[in-house]
RNA sequence: GGCGAGGUAGCUCAGAUGGUUAGAGCGCAUGAUUCAUAAUCAUGAGGUCGAGAGUUCAAUUCUCUCUCUCGCUACCA
């Protein structure tokens, strides 16, 4: 590799619209802070940034739900999630917010630098506009009746009954959620990145250049450039963000669009910490390093160093180590359905414990794929790794020196070959530890660090001191003297992973930091050296704290059960003429054939009684083609034809849904004749 | 449907430009031990490496098909 002089090392900026919880933890900030950590403890030359991401729609609607500014929100989750970090021992060096002045200024430069060098495409597109409010409407702020479930409430992006992902032009009356009023559209001016353009040198660079990428950012980044990129909007209507900067014309009423201004925040927060700032951004010494969850790729991947291509003054990433999800107790972690661990919350529970949360996240880091975090692994491996391996090696040695030393560091005598083959396996485990963590993979890593302990154990089982102290007590000088050097270099071993673990140690050990480099050594603790109180640094962890967290998940679970099966309310009364006008038979199914590449379309053919003729349904992942032929299905027949892939499909198949959207037939009971009139 | 990632011991994961008995941690069993939070140390059991086919003297490792999980994407009156 390279011979790099400094490191420059950011982690995803949280978007600051509600509390970090144990996902982000294991995904980003603990293996950033791990690898930060051990670059520090070799007196690399390293700056962590972070930072609250504090723009875009989410954070204003969050805002207007509960009757505050956006600004209120994001100073409310700036604080908690900061302390949150901290608490974790999360080192940043800073923690910045995009809502800062020097991060308003960066962005915007940046913005007019691409600007100026003519690397934006302007383009006007009809948006829906409040005429009350007076401005234009995020998709997120329009709302009506989903042209797919017909359900009302859905949003301009999405339906939440359904999970489609919509475009506001395509929803059924559209309503302002500002003002209630019926939205207009008008035309917007707004600025696009062209993506496509950078296309050939994304796939140089990345497909070429860093195919040391792991194999979950590398394929997912050649998924996206093969499918072709399209020029992407930098700017949007809204009030909340940073101004598209004043002289340029058509800017009124304008700001970047999150995304753009998301990662300049780790720019900005580089600049507000330093005056050296351009030696991190703009040296090809430097090694620049994001962490980062997998929902983060395509943004640090392709599009931010896209950008940084086109400023053309700042250095790009090297590596991407982006990390999978984590899941909670076999579900997929959700803030809205509050399916979390909480890391404030966590803390209430297990206060102190925060290592043993880095100790168990680090251990089970999805790295390579999405993992599962339980309780019950949680309790387990506390107890049979953390107290029963690492605390317990601790504690042997400083008690048997306790009883038979008085606390003080013993002379070794002569070194017997045992001592001298266990001694030689610490720079061994040492280098293991270098190369894992170099190469980013910290949960074998931590395997190592943990081998430290053992070796320690072994050494303690195979030497047997408490017995020889009857017999040849001076051999049992040197036998603790070789467990406390062991114990003084474990405590450098472990300090990344496990911080407060490591000041523990040391200040039992009565000891100032020992530096990477002599984690190995046999002279770190000198003879007679007085020793600290021992104490337990790790407490069993019992059932009923396990149980009382799992109940806690449980009844989130019950909650949720409750609130996700709503009923429909009842739609507003029709005429019988408004029913009559439907036309609604009975219908048989001749012939049925999955549409070839969608995953939920059918083409059925129907004998109507009036004709036969072609439908295309959803209900592929509820009914295989071959079993419902022959089989009655009631059919809107005067419904508008309309072309779906390529096929005219003349009517709908009616249909029950449940909650989940899970289909079934609504048809007769009894057979009956094609033709008949459904009333 | 397309694309990407993953499917290896009960659990969580390593691994190999194809080559003799496929690895680790936890869990389990047996033995040793008692300084230590009944912790530790040793030994062992346990896998047709998702399924099938092909290439090969030889495949868990390469190719193809299929299947399951996760993600992106298209379609869903």
């Amino acid at each position: 590799m390279k011979d790099y002089k400094r490191y420059l090392i950011t982690s995803a900026l949280p978007y600051a619209n509600g509390p970090v919880h144990l996902g982000h933890l294991a995904g980003v900030y603990v293996p950033a802070d791990i690898y930060v950590r051990y670059l520090r403890q070799r007196g690399r030359d390293v700056l962590f940034i972070c930072g609250s991401d504090e723009h875009g729609v989410p954070i204003t609607i969050k805002a207007r739900k509960e009757g505050i500014t956006p600004q209120d929100v994001v100073d409310r989750y700036h604080t908690l999630n900061k302390k949150a970090f901290a608490d974790f021992g999360i080192t940043f060096d800073i923690y910045s917010r995009t809502s800062n002045k020097v991060h308003h200024q960066t962005a915007s430069e940046f913005f007019e630098t691409l600007y100026d060098k003519g690397e934006f495409i302007e383009k006007t597109s009809k948006q829906y506009y409040d005429t009350e409010a007076k401005q234009f409407l995020a998709d997120r702020y329009i709302t009506g009746t989903c042209p797919k479930c017909h359900k009302e409430g859905a949003y301009g992006d999405q339906c939440e009954a359904c999970g489609t992902s919509l475009n506001a032009t395509d929803l059924i009356n559209p309503k302002s959620a500002l003002s209630g009023s019926v939205p207009e559209l008008r035309d917007t001016l707004h600025w696009f990145l062209p993506l496509d353009k950078y296309e050939p040198w994304l796939k140089q660079w990345i497909l070429e250049e860093n195919k040391h990428w792991k194999s979950n950012v590398y394929g997912q980044c050649k998924s996206w450039i093969d499918a072709g990129l399209q020029p992407r909007a930098v700017s949007r209507d809204l009030d909340w963000g940073i101004p598209i900067p004043k002289r340029i014309k058509g800017s009124d009423g304008k700001v970047l669009y999150v995304w753009f201004d998301a990662p300049i925040g780790y720019i900005s927060a580089t600049k507000e910490l330093t005056p050296d700032w351009e030696k991190y951004w703009k040296s090809d010494d430097t090694r620049l390093i994001h962490f980062i969850g997998k929902d983060n790729i395509v943004f640090h991947c392709i599009i931010f160093p896209a950008m940084l291509k086109a400023e053309g003054s700042y250095i790009l990433p090297e590596n991407i180590p982006a990390n999978e999800f984590l899941n909670l107790e076999g579900d997929k972690i959700s803030t809205s359905r509050n399916w979390a661990v909480w890391l404030h919350e966590y803390l209430e529970d297990f206060p102190g414990k925060q290592d043993v949360l880095r100790y168990v996240l680090c251990a089970n880091a999805p790295e390579a794929k999405d993992n599962d975090f339980t309780w019950k692994d949680f309790q387990a491996r506390n107890n049979n790794e953390l107290v029963a391996i690492l605390g317990n090696f601790v504690n042997r040695a400083l008690v048997l020196t306790q009883k038979n030393c008085n606390g003080k560091v013993p002379a070794p005598g002569a070194l017997n070959d045992f001592d001298k083959q266990t001694i030689a396996e610490m720079p061994k485990i040492k280098d293991q530890i270098e190369s894992s963590l170099e190469n980013f993979r910290l949960r074998e890593a931590l395997k190592f660090a943990m081998d430290f302990a053992r070796l320690g154990n072994k050494y303690l089982a195979d030497t047997e001191p408490w017995k020889l102290i009857k017999t040849v007590p001076e051999r049992v000088n040197t036998i603790l003297n070789i467990s406390l050097q062991i114990t003084a270099n474990l405590s450098a071993i472990i300090e990344s992973f496990l911080p407060d673990t490591a000041a523990k140690i040391r200040k039992m050990l009565n000891i100032d930091a020992i530096t990477w480099e002599n984690a190995y050594k046999t002279d770190n603790l000198k003879a007679g050296h007085q020793l600290g109180e021992p104490a337990l640094l790790f407490d069993k962890i019992e059932d009923s704290q396990i149980e009382f967290q799992v109940e806690k998940l449980q009844k989130t679970k019950t909650a949720n059960q409750a609130l996700c099966a709503p009923v429909e309310p009842q739609k507003p009364n029709i005429s019988f003429d408004d029913f009559s006008k439907m036309d609604i038979r009975v219908g048989t199914i001749l012939a049925a054939e999955k549409v070839a590449k969608t995953q939920k379309l059918v083409k059925l053919t129907i004998d109507t009684g009036i004709d036969k003729r072609t439908v295309v349904s959803g209900i592929a992942e509820y009914y295989e083609p071959e079993k419902i032929i022959g089989q009655q299905v009631c059919i809107l027949v005067n419904l508008e034809p309309r072309k779906i892939k390529g096929i005219d499909s003349q009517g709908m198949i009616l249909m029950a849904e449940d909650a989940n959207g899970k289909l079934c037939f609504a048809a007769p009971i009894d057979k009956t004749g094609n033709g008949s009139g459904v009333k």
